[in-house]
DNA sequence: AACGTGACTTATT
DNA sequence: GAATAAGCCACGT
């Protein structure tokens, strides 16, 4: 039985794998799913992930800016999150990307490795 | 079925 | 280099 999971699901389970103190972005959340481009589609997705538990505050855009800060409740909680588990951020209120932008291992079929 | 929206990204001006 | 435009995919009405 193939369960094809939906795109949601597969970004649940991406941002459920990322490590503590570490961010990604939409855009590889959404190459590791199997669709490059659908970048704006991984925001959708953490609309349904809203009480999944999914540490939603480590997805970031890009450009390491928080922003889906605004559909935490609070501006300021996402920042509080990551800086709880150890993320810095630069003056400009962004996460420094160079040490904390972590992308998620491709799902290959039976990926042995 | 179609249009509009959205927590993005890339290219062009 | 900053600002604007278009592209992209999925969901809601």
């Amino acid at each position: 039985m193939k369960k094809k999971k939906d795109f949601f699901d597969r970004v649940y389970e991406v941002v459920a794998k990322i490590p503590k103190g570490k961010v990604t972005s939409y855009g590889a959340i959404a190459e590791v799913c199997g669709i490059k481009s659908a970048a704006r589609t991984v925001g959708w997705a953490m609309h349904g992930a809203a009480g999944n538990s999914l540490p939603c505050h480590r997805v970031v855009n890009r450009n390491g800016e928080l922003t889906g800060k605004i559909h935490f409740g609070d501006p300021d909680l996402m920042e509080s999150l990551l800086r709880s588990e150890g993320v810095k951020f630069d003056k400009e209120g962004r996460v420094i990307m160079d040490k904390y932008n972590w992308v998620p291992p491709k799902k290959r079929k039976k990926r042995k490795n």
